[in-house]
RNA sequence: GGAAGGGUGGCAGAGUGGUCGAAUGCGGCGGUCUUGAAAACCGCUGGGCCGGCAACGGUCCCGGGGGUUCGAAUCCCUCCCCUUCCGCCA
């Protein structure tokens, strides 16, 4: 939820930043509904506050008494009034509450223009995906891909993009979750291993629903969804709390499954490990003084990088173009990782900024230095997703007998160099 | 899943229809006293929304929602959560 007050005074820079981020959104019926809603609830303090001077005076009288009985009986007209008031207000502001959760996030100043995929800026890129790879190939291509990385049993298991990671495969995903959970705890981050099943108000309040229920797998039976990401429960951490002063930042991470219906994906974009209905996160989320988002989601964008660094994988850094961000999102870099076999990058990070649009949702505050109230900044992004830098991994890192290197940072934790069978 | 008991301010804990946003204690903040500290004493100490430049005023919030009533923390309904016991179970 972005802040009214931009709203009521600026409504061109609301249209224009929705216009930019390829949203649509009824500015006119939401600024007659705010003006409506602002009308009614004065009406109704206004009797109400009638209301509650004769029943102080009511309440002095004698019970039973003949001014008392005749009192009463003046007020009964007055309560109806207050009450249809109470019920018309009420109304107005669930439809208002509704429209008011449509408006998505506006975009920083520092957000490029742009609707397609190619008006991203590419700000970076790190390694030498130009290279030779000489043995690469695409990954769902190396002849024993599909017993390691079994996904004909997982789509008898679940369906179609359920993977079943089998022996040394298995391990290489422990193993990356390990190290990236290693090196977040390192930069600060403080571990949680949150529920991965959540309500419908913490999906609201990061910004999944209203919009995307279609992307969640829902349990109808108890009204909960399934995480497409630790964000949700991760950022519900703090819902309604307010942190004292001085207790910012907070930078928490966690691992786990994130599950994605991907309604409508298909072709190439889904064969393999590119694209999963189940697979497994590291993430990274911050709650920060909204004076120092900017410069917090490039550390966190660094925290990322460095892990793709040590992977020793070429990756390009994207700053997102604003009709390519999130809903509720301000600004967003994508972090890519080169898969040579396939020859394309594949996102494997998007960092985010979503300054205080979830934290209105969610109800997160800290108290500045007044000792007041206000709105915190999230920040989060992945740290990073496991499918795709495997792949990466087994496409680059490829040799010439048919086996898989493993990159130096993981080869202790999983206990030999190199996966796969010869060829 | 069944039964019983509960959910009140940062915490503890009173309050069973009217002047209760709510006693009291603890904690926190400020002050007096003190060389300093402690103790003692005094004062302050929740959040949202609406109006207002502000001072301030109004209103709402005693787990959530609905109802009864002139009036609800208090009565009724419903949902959620917690505790204990039973059942089931990794």
């Amino acid at each position: 939820m972005i802040d009214l007050k931009i709203l009521r005074e600026d409504p061109d820079r609301v249209r224009d930043a929705i216009r930019k981020k390829k949203f649509e959104c009824d500015i006119d019926g939401i600024l007659e509904l705010d003006k409506k809603r602002r009308a009614i609830i004065t009406e109704t303090e206004h009797l109400r506050a009638a209301q509650n001077t004769a029943n102080s005076a009511v309440a002095k009288l004698k019970k039973g008494s003949p001014e008392f009985l005749e009192n009463v009986k003046n007020l009964k007209s007055l309560a109806d009034q207050v009450k249809d008031a109470q019920k018309n207000l009420h109304d107005c502001e669930e439809t208002w509450r509704q429209a008011v959760l449509t408006i998505p996030n506006l975009p920083h100043d520092s957000v490029p223009e742009g609707v397609k995929e190619e008006e991203n800026q590419v700000l970076h890129i790190w390694g030498e995906p130009d290279a030779d790879f000489p043995n690469s190939r695409p990954h769902y291509d190396i002849p024993w891909f599909s017993e390691m990385v079994d996904l004909p049993r997982g789509a008898k298991m679940a369906g179609t993009a359920f993977p079943v990671f089998v022996g040394p495969m298995a391990a290489l995903v422990r193993a990356l979750l390990q190290f990236f959970l290693d090196e977040a705890i390192r930069a600060g981050y403080v571990e949680l291993m949150p529920p991965l099943l959540v309500n419908a108000d913490c999906a609201t309040a990061t910004g999944q629903l209203p919009d995307k229920e279609g992307q969640m797998y829902h349990l109808e039976q108890d009204d909960l969804y399934l995480i497409p990401t630790s964000e949700v429960p991760v950022t519900n951490f703090y819902r309604d709390e307010i942190f004292e002063s001085g207790a910012l930042p907070v930078y928490h991470c966690a691992s786990t499954p994130c599950f994605r219906r991907e309604a409508g994906s298909h072709g190439k974009d889904v064969r393999g490990l590119n694209r999963l209905h189940q697979f497994d996160k590291v993430e990274l989320v911050k709650w920060v003084h909204p004076d120092n988002s900017l410069e917090e989601l490039e550390k966190l964008r660094e925290d990322a990088e460095r892990l793709l660094q040590k992977l020793q994988l070429p990756y390009r850094r994207l700053l997102m173009c604003a009709g390519e961000i999130s809903f509720a999102n301000a600004k967003q870099y994508d972090l890519e990782v080169w898969a040579a076999g396939q020859k394309r990058w594949l996102e494997v990070s998007s960092c985010s900024n979503f300054t205080d649009f979830q934290a209105r949702r969610a109800n997160i505050r800290f108290r500045d230095k007044g000792g007041k109230p206000r709105l915190v900044h999230t920040l989060n992004g992945s740290g990073l997703a496991v499918p795709r830098v495997l792949a990466a991994i087994l496409e680059n890192n490829l040799q010439k007998d048919g086996r898989v290197k493993i990159p130096e940072v993981l080869r202790e934790r999983i206990g030999c160099d190199s996966i796969g069978t010869e060829s």
